[in-house]
DNA sequence: ATGAAAGCGCTAACAC
DNA sequence: GTGTTAGCGCTTTCAT
């Protein structure tokens, strides 16, 4: 049972090509061709392409220390927030003759560490981490071993980790425009666990865009996960604690905003003639779901893309390239409308 | 600008420990620990665990022509039917010390061929293909040679290379029998291109679950695609031929079903009322649709992760192991109901 | 039970 | 411009 097909060799070019083992490599290098003759080239090509000879990844690897892989630490790729970002990543990367080496997290910092740990034993050439938590030092540490490391989606509070997040200010700014606009003023929030960027990001950009357009802030309510459920849990506790019931809910995440629709269903309420209610992230087919969830969204793809870009040149030399953010739009759709309270009012 | 960081090789532990490399080696790797003695043993390991070792993957890979790497190879890891596949093998491969290298077809089979490629020069233990058409040689070949590999999702012609894949028809027919339990008899299938074992199996289903419950063959409309625009376009030309327009649609696919959707929509007809629709593969928030998505079902983390099991199991020795069907199960949602032509006559 | 030493296939000095 | 050769870090005979 003969694991590698015996495959052709460097020597295997070498012999057939009737040039030294050198000079196949330098042949088959594209960096290097320049320094090896057009005839030479030519025999070399012929005989690797006669003999189907590719070159072994783990020599090449442990000779020169490079792996050609980038590693991918996200929390789930079954979470449709990331696989858009990793056809990002792995497009870039595939441009650039990389491959991406996948890992799950399930959420646990622990595994997410351990599989950072593997990666790194694996000899990948630098790592996109989407699992940071905003005291999380893993990164710092890395970067300050000069590990190529880019944050994905969230950072931590060491902002010299290169990172490309959502600006979500501008998103969020005309989301509760319009929500002001459309006589909304009695608004909860719908907050995600404050540990990551992401997160604390969000309640720090609603309560920005409330003071600017309310002058005032907002009730908010505290998802203890980031999932439909805990946002069903968040806005059930909301709904039977005999509070006024909001106009509308701006949650942190798509997927906490389908939550709250299902508690605020279960109560025969209705979404958005009772409550309106805002996600964050447009993630694939939020312009399907039953009611279309109006929300604030950005490009997936281009910031998984991006991370990779900055990957790429970390790997090539750039100590320090800049962080990116990647700009966040407002996406109405069918669950908001004009607060029933205000056009009743007029 | 060091790459790996001055990383403790194993002569370091060796001098650390007191032992030689050889000694070393064996004491931490675990089928041979049992050949050194206790003292050794715990020496090497306190040794490695200050330095902080790390065995070098390359190297080690070079030396056994392993590279505990499994290479995964999809369409599209943003097409909402791989994630959890996906997760499903990455679970799986994690416990066994694995990971998983993956790459994106694009739907293009030369793309995908040559992502085979890669995968191989990496040195890949083994390979998880969802690529395959039903004419596609690859996997044989691959087979033939010893390659470990399965296909996932899809199948070929050849049966002998092991596969994992949805037996559709139990799904189907219970789809089928509601259907007509409902009163429906002008239905239509909206099959996918026929060049993929799940387009091709599918139509077969149907055809096979009519000729059951209705003694009869369905009209057949193809779409050029397995997407949404691909379904939506093929329904539209339905709707707009003239001719008797159906009471009842069996899509192949979900992201047909709800191109399905989009088109009998925008003629002013609605689902379920004026016509029923059923997809396939229970994608995720096909609950949440609007209308939540009638669909056939099969669990795909589960499928992914009998895929790795499989090639696991190929890699240890296991040379032919047999080929999987998932099973699947009819979920009725809100896109199906009475017929309302039948209900009218009753 | 342990150690010495031979490579795995490749690249990069270094010589010519 | 080309060839010779010394390793990269590890596992695995083969001795002892």
């Amino acid at each position: 049972m003969p694991k590698r097909r015996n495959a052709p060799r460097i020597s295997d070019v070498a012999r057939e090509s009737g040039f030294s083992v050198a000079t196949v490599s330098r042949a088959l290098n594209p960096l290097t061709a320049s320094a090896v003759s057009p005839e030479a080239r030519r025999a070399v090509e012929a005989a690797a392409e006669v003999l189907g000879y590719r070159p072994n990844e783990a020599a090449r690897s442990l000779r020169t220390n490079k792996s050609l892989i980038v590693g991918v630490v996200v929390p789930d790729i079954a979470n449709p927030l990331f696989p858009r970002m990793v056809r990002g990543i792995d497009d870039v990367l595939d441009d650039a003759n990389y491959s991406s080496l996948l890992a799950n997290s399930g959420g646990d910092p622990a595994k997410a560490d351990k599989a950072i740990d593997r990666l790194l034993q694996r000899g990948v050439d630098g790592l996109i981490i989407a699992t940071a938590n905003l005291e999380d030092r893993r990164p710092s540490v890395l970067f300050d071993s000069n590990v190529p490391v880019v944050l994905l989606n969230r950072r931590t509070y060491d902002t010299r980790v290169p990172s490309v997040t959502a600006a979500g200010s501008r998103g969020t700014t005309a989301a509760l425009t319009q929500l002001v606009k459309d006589g909304h003023s009695n608004i909860t929030v719908l907050a995600a666990p404050q540990h990551t960027s992401t997160g604390w990001e969000r309640l720090r950009d609603i309560e920005g865009a409330a003071a600017k357009r309310l002058g005032r802030t907002l009730p908010v309510v505290k998802a203890t996960a980031v999932s439909e459920s805990a946002g069903y849990e968040a806005i059930r506790d909301l709904l039977e604690s005999g509070d006024s019931v909001p106009t509308a809910i701006v949650a942190a995440n798509d997927l906490l905003a389908l939550g709250a629709i299902r508690a605020i269903r279960e109560r025969n309420l209705r979404v958005p003639q009772d409550i309106s209610v805002v996600g964050f992230n447009d993630m694939p087919f939020c312009d399907r779901l039953d009611p279309p969830l109006s929300t604030i969204g950005f490009d997936h793809y281009k910031m998984g893309a991006e991370a990779a870009r900055m990957v790429m040149n970390m790997i090539a030399g750039d100590v320090k390239p800049k962080s990116v953010r990647i700009p966040t739009v407002w996406i109405p759709r069918a669950s908001t409308a004009v607060c029933r309270d205000a056009s009743s009012r007029v």
